[in-house]
DNA sequence: GGACTAAGATAATCTTAGCAG
DNA sequence: CTGCTAAGATTATCTTAGTCC
């Protein structure tokens, strides 16, 4: 997908979409965080997964929503296994 | 902590703190991602959880990086069984 | 068509100067 | 002291108009 099309798809005005993309791929501007979202769901990504900086976290972000019922529960008896600290 | 202190912690100008926080909080302004980590990291909270709706995920988040390396490497071998989709 | 950039137009935040509880 | 706000100063992004491959 090109960067124009990705910003049309989240909304942009077609006109500007394609250097609003590249000022944000390129580091120029920053998107704001109604901007992030947008992408993100365009992207299929959770947007929590952009601000992990921790990669084992990271994974789990991009994946905990894919895996089954049973083993998300699994996981989430081990995290709360610290939640008396 | 009041709002001031928080910014001033947070690198704000003491002078322009106390504004500063207030006009985020009540929603007048909205912190850039600079910002936002910068408070995050006063406030000990990973700043994936701010930007996560769903509020088992958000545990998992808070969490994980305080549970112990056996069970860290218990939830990963759990999210990447669903890696080859 | 796609990636990219400069520069002015536009819109946001930041700072100052306060008030109310 | 703490929470809060208006308004101008400041600084950011967004749009337009292009180039280059």
């Amino acid at each position: 997908m090109s960067q124009k099309q990705l910003g049309i798809e989240a909304g942009f005005d077609p006109s500007s979409a394609s250097p609003r993309m590249n000022q944000y791929e390129k580091g120029k501007h920053h998107p704001d965080a109604t901007t992030v979202a947008k992408l993100c769901e365009v992207l299929g990504v959770p947007v929590a997964y952009l601000y992990c900086d921790d990669d084992d976290l990271a994974r789990v972000i991009a994946n905990f929503s894919k895996v089954g019922e049973k083993d998300r529960k699994r996981i989430l008896a081990i995290v709360d296994t610290v939640k008396q600290s």
